[in-house]
DNA sequence: CCAAAAGTGTTCTATGTACACCCATGC
DNA sequence: GCATGGGTGTACATAGAACACTTTTGG
């Protein structure tokens, strides 16, 4: 391949983005980050928040950028999900766009939350009208997210550091959108060793709970080995 | 966003191209294609069979369109596999690969291979050195290859189209490196009911085998439904 | 003492795993 | 008749699911 080749190829008039599906937990309830999307486009729509492609930087590194002006500090987990080249999705333009699905822990979404730029979190089940097909992006972004619930330690990912059995619960419960039980759930995390006690206690409502906090050294992967079917 | 955005943004120098790690099963071993890399920057090294991108057709058409000389009037398996925008991989272009992974029936391998090209099958133990990473990108494949086989009918779509139990064992042994006990594989593939018998029968060495044919109406997949651990 | 959430074990069922012999064909 | 791969069932171990009561705190 030769620079001869790149030019007959495609440098032309493809707008290369990235997206970052933005997931928060509050008041056990999944939020996505979204901003409003151009008023003359796409009138009364948002979208997800972005930023345009620089091969200075990895597509992680990029797409990193794109939230961090809402995460503060925090690092947010970062995962790429999957690159839509549709055309159609823009009047003008045709866009590439690399789309990353990202959690940020609980006490993140409380902290810093500059006001300069124009964002709001949206429940899930109450999504505003969506452009260029950003409601496709977050539909996948939550089948990933389930699904890797089930068999990796993503779950803390939206827990604050120290956090109670039955926070973590709830958490998983608001994600995958079923009840769990409360003594198998309890049985099976401790089991897999993965979080250990701490000498702190959550008070409110109740008798306080043991707050947990994440093994750093945990295998965050359990292999699936369940051979079709 | 506007047409200004863009402008500023990404829509210089960068080369978009989508890549196919296309495998296939031959004497039980598992085959990937390959095509000589440009000698003058890779002297010797090999790479995954690529095309530009073409902002006027999907993703998935333009990985098509990669392969469509080697794989004849089949229709390979494809299925987007990942995105890397690191930059170094090649002296003078920044690189975007769009990388898909795709499954050959072993049929479609023995059938039409035009000569045009210049390509190779390499088995998976012995490829030759590759450029811009290209051996990332098959490791990855394989990962998820492997990864899928366990909850989704992917296997079968490296068969042709009427095969014996023992093939399909085979098939699974040979992606997934280990063997696998016959009676348990059998008891298991049959009460999923994914594959029907025929009357038809393979003949060889020994006992000729019933042949089966995948079930077109068949749920091709199974939750996981592990709940990590 | 009452409300509210935390914490705790056992039984049953389903699924996965280990394992050895007879069968049908070609030579 | 023998070599070769095809085909079959059972017993045991492990994992998942269902289920109800006691404990600790705040008000």
């Amino acid at each position: 391949m030769t620079d001869a080749a790149a030019k007959a190829g495609s440098t032309t008039s493809i707008y290369i983005e990235l997206r970052v599906v933005l997931f928060s937990l509050r008041d056990n309830r999944l939020f996505v980050l979204l901003t409003p999307a151009d008023e003359q486009l796409f009138p009364g729509a948002w979208e997800l928040p972005g930023c345009p492609f620089s091969s200075r930087e990895s597509l992680e590194k990029n797409a990193s950028q794109c939230i961090a002006p809402f995460t503060g500090q925090h690092e947010a987990y970062l995962e790429q999900l999957y690159s839509y080249g549709d055309s159609g999705r823009h009047p003008s333009l045709d866009l590439l766009s690399i789309v990353y699905f990202a959690l940020l822990s609980a006490d993140a979404l409380s902290s810093g939350r500059p006001a300069d730029v124009d964002v709001r979190w949206f429940p899930l089940d109450q999504l505003p009208p969506l452009a260029m097909k950003h409601g496709d992006f977050i539909e996948y972004a939550l089948r990933r997210l389930r699904y890797k619930l089930e068999y990796s330690a993503v779950g803390f990912e939206l827990l604050p550091e120290y956090f109670s059995l039955s926070e973590l619960q709830h958490t998983y419960e608001v994600v995958l959108g079923e009840k769990l039980d409360k003594r198998n759930f309890r049985r099976r995390i401790l089991q897999a060793n993965v979080i250990e006690p701490t000498q702190q206690y959550r008070l409110g409502e109740g008798r306080p709970a043991r707050l947990y906090r994440y093994r750093p050294d945990a295998v965050a992967e359990v292999k699936a080995r369940r051979l079709f079917p």
